[in-house]
DNA sequence: AGAAAACCTTGACGCGCGTCAACCTTGTTG
DNA sequence: CAACAAGGTTGACGCGCGTCAAGGTTTTCT
């Protein structure tokens, strides 16, 4: 996004004049191949918040690297409880999951006005034949999430509420660190009640425990707005596996934003 | 495992002539391919229960199979709690999810005897570029263990103790059946210990519901043997998202077996 | 603008499950 | 075979957090 001109709808812009090349499948693409791959992805579509981008058993065509706004993949039980899984963010890549089966296995819902790209699964296989570095960056985009629902489970299976607040606290601020925004205030673009499924506590809690946060003069936070006051106390609170070496790439405009809508 | 002949040392062993090369990294290859795959992968290596396979941290040089045994994996916080990831059984490939930052991000530890298949990291690249079939099949490994993550997210984050339990008795039941061993009747490798970690629960907690569903003539357990007496009811407990589709793909001899070992 | 819906906050209450402890059984080791 | 270690089981107790409820505030829709 963020392109210096022309049409008021942006679906023309090539992969090579992405802001988010960095961040997305293009990453360690020479610009030759950019090029070819810029090929094979379509763009846009727009969902607004509330719609899905795909469903629980839907066929896979797509998968979908977000441009701007904000996307919450959640799984269910028969029953209806709902697990929030994750929340993504422009420049990710969306529903390569669903490789295996050759159906979505969870659903993606926007949490705000979003606009994605659409790459469609029959070109994968050309697409990385033609591309090695296209095959390691979609092996490398799957670790990552591996990785990130490993610190999940851990999460779920290990932490009481409050330092699961705290560890989710210092992700986001490292994730907006990462794309140059503030890392000590920004904007939630998920209601308590998401935050709450994604955390595996009540909606209550959630509020229970910022509230206590704010008393103790942690942070800051009025509705979706929050602002990180004592970084140092929030990490002793989460407890962290990893000694938190967040490598601070700076990739855009220093800023800071709500959950990245149309940030980038 | 279970090939014919030769050295009490199975060491020799090809893929194309390995009894789990159907659920492993060679599956879907044609021959001529797997017989090229059989020259990069070096087996083998045997550790003994509680050794470790790989470390957090450590470099990312080798992805390993299964051959026989299991293996638990888990991620730990600062402090020292451990929460297991998963259970990993003869034909599944371990390790991969370390791509990304080219070091293990888990432990990987033997539950019992275990004898594992080595793949160099370095042959990756070449072997995904010579067959294509190889890269695909990594994608879908990837794939498969990020929905598990995703299944055990909803657990850990949505379920109680009870469903946890019956639960992960289904599941179990079920890896069985797809090979050929009684679903109703199996050996655990895994400590009451490690099943709660894995289910974040405490141990006291796996044991008490497992002796309730015993009152009940769910199941009959004894130590590490469980006997399912009644799966139906089982299911109706573990209120499941998916309505068990299980398509049972038998691949090798009816038996009853351990937690896999020596299994195959 | 007014109504309705969605979202957020705070309080009261109670139960599910973690924690601690004691004891038993099985496996391991010299 | 004795001694120890590791694993498994059961009971007692209490607290963290879920649930229910009520009311406030903001956003959306007509």
């Amino acid at each position: 996004m963020r392109q210096t001109v022309q049409k008021p709808d942006c679906a023309a812009i090539a992969c090579q004049d992405c802001g988010l090349y960095q961040l997305c499948l293009p990453m360690g693409l020479n610009s030759a191949d950019t090029v070819l791959l810029d090929h094979y992805v379509k763009r846009k579509r727009t969902i607004k918040r509330g719609q899905m981008l795909y469903r629980v058993g839907e066929q896979f065509s797509y998968a979908y690297a977000i441009r701007s706004g904000s996307v919450k993949t959640s799984v269910s039980t028969e029953d209806g409880r709902q697990q929030i899984t994750g929340f993504h963010i422009p420049g990710e890549l969306l529903g390569l999951n669903a490789i295996d089966e050759n159906r979505h296995n969870c659903e993606a819902v926007a949490l705000e006005t979003t606009s994605v790209c659409e790459i469609s699964v029959n070109c994968f296989d050309e697409l990385a034949r033609q591309i090695p570095a296209v095959h390691f960056q979609m092996l490398r985009i799957m670790s990552k999430e591996i990785r990130h629902n490993q610190e999940q489970m851990l999460l779920l299976g290990k932490k009481n509420a409050e330092e699961r607040l705290a560890t989710y606290l210092l992700t986001l601020s490292r994730r907006f660190a990462m794309r140059n925004y503030s890392p000590t205030q920004f904007n939630l673009s998920m209601s308590r009640s998401d935050i709450g499924s994604y955390l595996g506590i009540a909606e209550e809690t959630v509020c229970r425990i910022l509230a206590r946060f704010q008393e103790e003069g942690v942070i800051v936070s009025e509705r979706r707005l929050v602002v990180l006051k004592d970084v140092k106390r929030l990490g002793s609170i989460a407890r962290e596996s990893r000694p938190a070496t967040a490598r601070v790439i700076p990739l855009l405009r220093p800023s800071h934003a709500t959950f990245l809508n149309g940030a980038l």
